[in-house]
DNA sequence: CTCTCCCGCCACCCG
DNA sequence: CGGGTGGCGGGAGAG
């Protein structure tokens, strides 16, 4: 206040600001994002060229509006004084919360320093509105601070594909001062890019910008090592394990203790891997973390990811204990990952509903699929479907469901008690009754929405899209397309999907180990809930609205040429290249540990890798240090050529095929990059949608809604089909045949959950009707999306999980991916080969269908791919800041606020 | 109220 | 050892 006060004094006066200011805010000046306003102190003075003095600079930072500090633009604005200018200032003097907005502004203003043109012509503009906009606009809202904003910035900075022979380099500092952050803020939006390679640190303060080349690969290996390390599986086991929990609760405690084991197992694995659950720091990094972050979209058929189960995943990772605080430590990473991911479109955030089903926890705020985009997704996914029919169903499942209570929110008492939770509970222990449980579900994960992310990239992030012939994203569709004409059918029966017993679906979700979501949600689908634990109760089966955490994967995550495999070759050469360039000891270091171990092991043959397998733990190849070192004794040979190698992963993934097989997974490589690859999806992304022939479009969402079998009570199932025709169909036949009607549902609502199927159905998904008998209980997965989801599984299985038949003889069914609960399967490394006989008998194992994403689809279709929103190269001036000034900055808080940024362009 | 997640303290560890 | 890094979690904005 008293500040202000004398900030408007000196307004008043505003020919002479007063550089007290300087001092005066101290405090403010340590906060981030705060903008210096330099041009009081040095109107006229761009800042670019002026040292940062922090000690003089003030707080105060009004924005960069009226006398938008930056730089520039010198006198432009310095008219500061004119009325608007003046005004601005008072008004800003008077409200901090005024001030802030302007500097939010500055913020989003285009980066690039360089267009002085630009931002002086922005700058002008603001100036112009606003004082309008400051009187509408207040304060820039949190989101305007947010990290995925910065990080856009930042990525506007620098070209998404650069030239091979071009170097960038970026300094923290400059960087920091440029975006008017503090340098702390540029560390979480480095430490995200560098786990996917996108830069590489140089040096202190030095980072070297490799852009979007390598991205493919990188995310290739990370596939890899999420199917590894059973990320898939641990995710259905941590549901499994809720379920269990459940049970347990009611006193049902499964006789096998399947949830017990499991979690032993993943104990098992974690500990291998985080040798000393040491909380090694660097265990902990965001690096490290962003990673295995990506490698749950990776794997996870479904490609959506809510932060709470990756947290969980995370923590068990590293540790065992899942304490709330740590949980809510890691859900907050996990944003800040998630944001940062989100500006590369890499992922997007799925919401479509303001409820949620099984957990009720959230609200979710953010919508990011609006009703109309869920259209046209359906739409480009199946032209039949009328866009307004599509729309419908989902609305009118949404609505039915809300109405019926699906979507409870929970009530806040109910709630509260994850505050009760928080001590040191064991896991899954919940104090609380129901309320607990359905706290536990939550955070199993909620929903899911599977939907098609790359057109949305567009619109979410609404960045340009760029296409990139070569280098477009990977095409693969995160969902099996269903051909159009195929058995099933569009038909929206909405209504059949509420129907399922609850019971019924409770016994698959417990029995097969579905996800807990799928499972809670069947069970809550029976309106009775009471025999079911009251927090369950409120989720419908199908239609799982994501939480406000949720996520999914943009595209395959495939960016870039691949796969072919002269292409691949290319691409490796290039980032040899880059390699080379970057090799600094610096970011050898960094690389050799973290991305050696994904480089090399893309190398090693698949031989190795299994028997590696075991060695390396899920987390030890993400893993740092240690894991390099480890990493090393695994794979000696690579190690020498990492940088150059880039990988392999076709060698891998023909040898691996069932791994691979999952859509969306690296792996197909070989075959799906090729295909999709080769599919020339330019641009695509620029209508994604439209591309439609739905069968094509492999990115579509779609859900199937399968008749239930008559066993299944009115379960109705969805399933997800998002691949194309031709992918779709297992290639050996191995489908089970569904004859279901489906009815085709945005696949956000299935989720990643299971499927159930029945072997009732009849038609044979695939066009080549499998051999696969209908083996009771198994999941099958659609065929062609490796991401689809495992589903049902046969009633036998439900009951006898070990009984459970799988065809072994299939060994791509047997993928990792599967969403088989049963823990052990995780244990099961070996999986992923196909050949490998563990999966025979392997008790509940779910069946694999087919690895759809298999390689030997045809068609893939391409994914619209999703790059950067902004491709702008700009180069920053390259002035860095002296060190000291940061340094200072920190400490004086900000030196960073110069902005020059502001330009103004916002985009 | 819960979900997000900004902000910045302060420990860690590198150079 | 100074200082760059970055883990961590309080606390507040947003819905």
């Amino acid at each position: 206040m008293e500040v202000n006060c004398l900030t408007l004094k000196d307004l008043i006066n505003p020919r002479q600001p007063r550089l007290d200011f300087a001092t005066e805010d101290g405090q403010n000046a340590q906060k981030e994002n705060i903008f210096v306003d330099r041009s009081r102190m040095a109107p006229k003075t761009p800042i670019k060229n002026e040292p940062i003095d922090l000690s003089k600079q003030k707080i105060f930072t009004p924005e960069r509006n009226p006398i938008t500090p930056v730089k520039l633009v010198d006198r432009q604005q310095t008219e500061p004084w004119t009325p608007t200018a003046n005004l601005k200032m008072l008004i800003s003097a008077a409200s901090p919360d005024i001030r802030d907005w302007e500097k939010k502004k500055g913020l989003f203003r285009p980066i690039e320093n360089k267009d002085e043109v630009f931002t002086d012509s922005l700058q002008l503009r603001v100036v112009g509105d606003v004082a309008v906009e400051k009187f509408e606009k207040r304060r820039p809202s949190r989101k305007q601070k947010s990290l995925g904003l910065l990080c856009q910035k930042f990525l506007a900075r620098y070209p998404s594909y650069p030239l091979s022979a071009e170097k960038t380099t970026i300094s923290l500092d400059e960087v920091a001062v440029s975006l008017g952050v503090e340098r702390r803020r540029i560390y979480d939006i480095v430490n995200v890019l560098e786990s996917l390679h996108l830069v590489s640190r140089l040096a202190k303060n030095q980072y070297g910008w490799h852009g979007r080349h390598s991205l493919p690969r990188t995310l290739r290996n990370l596939q890899r090592l999420g199917e590894e390390q059973k990320y898939e599986e641990q995710m259905a086991s941590l549901q499994q394990r809720e379920l269990d929990l459940m049970d347990y609760k009611f006193g049902e405690r499964k006789k096998d203790g399947c949830a017990d084991p499991h979690d032993q197992q993943l104990l098992d694995f974690s500990e291998p891997d985080c040798p000393s659950s040491s909380a090694n720091r660097k265990d902990k990094s965001l690096r490290i973390m962003s990673q295995k972050f990506v490698m749950l979209f990776l794997v996870s058929k479904t490609k959506i990811v809510t932060l709470d189960v990756a947290a969980k995943i995370l923590i068990e990772g590293s540790q065992n204990v899942l304490d709330h605080s740590k949980f809510k430590t890691k859900v907050r990473r996990l944003y800040d990952i998630a944001n940062v991911l989100t500006s590369l479109a890499l992922i997007k955030k799925v919401t479509n509903v303001n409820f949620t089903i099984l957990e009720q926890k959230r609200v979710l705020s953010s919508t990011y699929f609006t009703d109309e985009e869920l259209v046209d997704v359906a739409a480009s996914v199946l032209p039949e479907l009328k866009s307004e029919t599509y729309s419908k169903v989902h609305v009118c499942a949404a609505q039915k469901l809300a109405r019926r209570g699906s979507f409870n929110r929970v009530p806040a008492s109910e709630r509260s008690h994850r505050k009760v939770n928080s001590e040191p509970k064991p896991r899954y222990n919940k104090k609380k009754g129901a309320g607990g449980r359905s706290r536990e579900l939550v955070e199993c994960g909620n929903s899911v929405v599977p939907v098609v992310s790359f057109y949305y990239r567009g619109k979410a992030l609404d960045g340009e899209r760029v296409t990139l012939p070569s280098s477009s994203l990977d095409p693969t569709p995160p969902f099996p397309v269903h051909p159009v004409d195929s058995e099933y059918c569009v038909n929206p029966l909405v209504h059949q999907v509420f129907s399922m017993p609850q019971t019924d679906l409770q016994a698959f979700s417990t029995q097969n180990g579905l996800n807990r979501q799928v499972g809670v949600s069947l069970a809550s689908a029976a309106s009775d809930v009471e025999s079911l634990k009251p927090g369950l109760l409120a989720s419908q089966p199908l239609l799982y609205v994501p939480s406000a955490s949720l996520y999914m994967l943009c595209g395959s995550l495939r960016e870039g040429p691949l796969p072919e495999p002269g292409s691949e070759r290319d691409s490796r050469g290039s980032e040899a290249s880059a390699a080379a360039l970057w090799s600094t000891p610096a970011a050898q270091k960094r690389l050799g540990e973290e991305r050696q171990l994904l480089e090399e092991e893309e190398e090693e043959p698949a031989a190795k890798r299994q028997s590696r397998d075991y060695e390396d733990g899920p987390l030890s190849l993400v893993m740092p240090k240690k894991s390099a070192d480890s990493s090393d004794v695994a794979f000696p040979k690579m190690r020498g050529n990492r940088a150059s190698v880039s990988l392999e992963d076709m060698p891998l993934n023909s040898h691996l095929p069932a791994a691979r097989g999952v859509w969306g997974k690296a792996p197909a490589h070989g075959f799906i990059s090729s295909e999709w690859g080769s599919l020339p999806r330019n641009t695509e992304t620029e209508k994604p949608l439209q591309e439609n022939e739905g069968t094509t479009e492999p990115s579509l969402l779609q859900c199937l809604y399968v008749q239930p079998p008559a066993g299944l009570n009115g379960l109705n199932v969805l399933l997800p089909g998002s691949q194309t025709p031709h992918a779709m169909r297992p290639p050996s036949g191995q489908l089970p045949p569904l004859g279901v009607p489906c009815m085709v549902l945005p696949s956000s609502t299935l989720g990643p959950f299971p499927v159930l199927y029945s072997p009732t159905m009849a038609g044979p998904v695939s066009p080549a009707p499998g051999t696969v008998p209908n083996m009771g209980p198994g999941n099958f997965r659609l065929p062609g999306l490796g991401s689809t989801p495992h589903l049902l599984l046969g009633p036998a299985a439900l009951v006898n999980p070990n009984s459970s038949t799988l065809s072994p003889a299939d060994p791509q069914l047997q993928g990792p991916h599967s969403l088989n609960q049963s823990p052990v399967m995780s244990r099961l490394h070996n999986a992923t080969q196909p050949t490998s006989p563990v999966y025979e008998g392997h008790p509940g194992s779910v069946v694999k269908l087919q690895q759809s994403p298999t390689p030997g689809t045809p068609k893939s279709t391409r994914h619209t791919h999703c790059e950067t929103f902004f491709k702008t190269p700009g180069s920053l001036g390259d002035r860095v800041l002296g060190r000291r000034e940061s340094k200072q900055s920190q400490n004086a808080s900000s030196a960073q606020r110069r902005l020059e940024i502001p330009s103004g362009g916002a985009h």
